[in-house]
DNA sequence: AGAGTAGATCTATGAACGTCGATCTGGAGC
DNA sequence: GCTCCAGATCGACGTTCATAGATCTACTCT
């Protein structure tokens, strides 16, 4: 699963007409890919791409009670989708009191969507 | 798991001070989060992402067996790689002989990439 | 025709996922 | 103290995932 670049990837053709012979290597590294495959597979859900498009749009921080009415599922089942999203970096939270408060950390999305870009 | 614009998201609130009275709401409709969220998951892995990294840095079709060699996984698995980047839409291939190419459909990463940046 | 090759498909396996209801935690208000 | 509430965590479930080896399918070359 390592990309190696010290091994030349030939493998043996067999006669003529190679089926192309220039090589062409990845140009973000393994740990560049680890990381921004964690962020895209955060976002890899309907639920929580709504969610983190919702964050984003909101200049400040959201409280949690203004999400759970927002999409169809337990209240339970959006905070795991926001664990989630947290553990991949995208957003933060905040207690104040009673309630929880969540917004966007820019960074790691910006890394993937300057590679898409 | 549907975002009821209709509905209004107001909770009972216990007393005074709401969290917040402003409510949000996504941009992205149920279609697009589902589809965009296709494509991130299709990419949120290191494997495929590298392999998308590849074949758009790469201007024409690169061959499956100019990839093989770059990645630690056997050749199965690149193969059903490559399967599920097609069934998102993000690359196509071609057979010419013994050999098939791949090439990048910049439109699926294309509406990704505009609601990232 | 027969042998060899590139790539896709099949089958299996163990891990991770999305979902829910139930429970736990800790702050608010009486 | 006690009760109520918001949100997190737990336990369980069926599903999907990444992976590998084995097999299958076309195609090329002799």
């Amino acid at each position: 699963m390592n990309v190696d670049l010290e091994l030349a990837p030939k493998t043996k053709r067999p006669a003529g007409e190679p089926c192309c012979e220039p090589v062409v290597y990845p140009d973000v590294d393994r740990d560049q890919a680890v990381r921004m495959a964690e962020v895209a597979k955060a976002i890899g859900d309907p639920v929580r791409l709504q969610l983190v498009d919702v964050l984003r749009r909101h200049a400040g921080k959201v409280c949690v009670c203004e999400l759970v009415p927002l999409f169809d599922i337990s209240q339970s089942t959006l905070s795991h989708h926001l664990k989630k999203l947290r553990a991949a970096g995208i957003v933060d939270s905040e207690r104040q009191g009673l309630w929880a408060y969540y917004y966007v950390l820019p960074d790691a999305i910006d890394e993937l969507a300057g590679w898409l870009a």
